[in-house]
DNA sequence: TCCGTTACATTCCAATCGTTACGTAACGAT
DNA sequence: ATCGTTACGTAACGATTGGAATGTAACGGA
């Protein structure tokens, strides 16, 4: 066998360059070229671990979710508390860091591109139902069974109305704002 | 004087081919030729009428806030009553027909290229401040003078929230939901 | 009727795009 | 030491892009 290569940490490393360019040009500047650039190699690589630009696209936007649920399944085992999990949870969904702002730009550019793209709008939809159950699970100990669903939903749609004015203006006090707000709507949710 | 043709008329036409172009294949999709083809003409028409590439996408932008903000100054001023005129101002923001659902796909696209363009993203702020201030208006008869600024805010949260999932999801269960929702949220309102 | 201006269509250009073909260097197994 | 395979740089391809230059037809005023 030869020249041993970390197959799944190259792909990782390709997708973190074209988060870097996703974020700071947009979806619109994305090229493999300029991927190539923030990667510091060349699109020979990117050919070798991806099968063409859409593939390279859809894997960004695939490890953006991962990379977020694997977060909150960590909050939800950390944290015992039906109520502080909640929280804890809806708290990191927000773009409330440079990190988390950073994914929110991915998720965003991707909301755009499904417009386009039944395929997208379809990779969107799995994410957005699997957030949504995420949701139902943490809420099941804190409200009656009928109102679960119905819950989750409007957290759904708070989390993504805060999200969206938060990335499109990341300042210091919005973020408070919308950090604020989450525990608005919990103290209304008892 | 030569030939008469409406300038503002002819601007009009080629901003609703590039709607058009956007709602059909996103942003990235649009270039001028495309949008020649949906206009029925060629790119020596839009060079006519627009300084390069940028500036008929600007004016898209700013044409589809100006159309949704003239409609709620419409419904503003032939609703009397507080509550109603609010609730369909409200409504009216959602993406609840084919015609809101195409202004929230191109803001939804425009919001993902401010990612990438300060100039877009300041556009972009400036909508948002006349939004919440059209909702200060009409909250002004109906809560305390301290409290409307906070209710205002919480509002454009949840059409932003609601009108994102809509737009991605513009099922008639969605739609219906969005509205039920409206009317929630000012039941816990009064 | 002629003229000047406007309203475009046509055509071309350099740049950039995604993709493919190919060359080469480095490594593990034998 | 050699060989096969992998990794990836390099270079070229045709397609497409935004923009500018150029051509032309149509109209209103004189």
């Amino acid at each position: 066998m030869p020249k041993k290569v970390d197959h799944d940490e190259r792909r990782r490393q390709l997708v973190e360059a074209s988060w870097d360019v996703i974020c700071a040009d947009g979806l619109e500047g994305v090229s493999l070229r300029r991927i190539a650039d923030a990667a510091d190699c060349t699109t020979g690589r990117i050919a070798h671990y991806f099968n063409g630009r859409d593939d390279l696209l859809i894997a960004s936007l695939r490890m953006a979710h991962d990379q977020a649920g694997a977060r909150m399944r960590a909050i939800a085992d950390r944290e015992s508390a039906p109520l502080p999990r909640l929280r804890a949870i809806l708290l990191e969904a927000l773009p409330l860091d440079d990190r988390r702002h950073r994914e929110w730009k991915v998720w965003l550019s991707f909301w755009a591109a499904a417009i386009g793209s039944p395929h997208l709008a379809a990779e969107n939809t799995r994410r957005y139902q699997e957030w949504a159950q995420g949701l139902c699970m943490a809420l099941k100990p804190l409200v009656k069974k009928s109102q679960i669903e119905e819950h989750a939903q409007r957290l759904v749609t708070l989390i993504d109305g805060l999200g969206v004015s938060t990335t499109l203006n990341p300042s210091p006090a919005a973020r408070a704002y919308a950090s604020a707000e989450v525990d608005a709507v919990l103290a209304t949710l008892m």
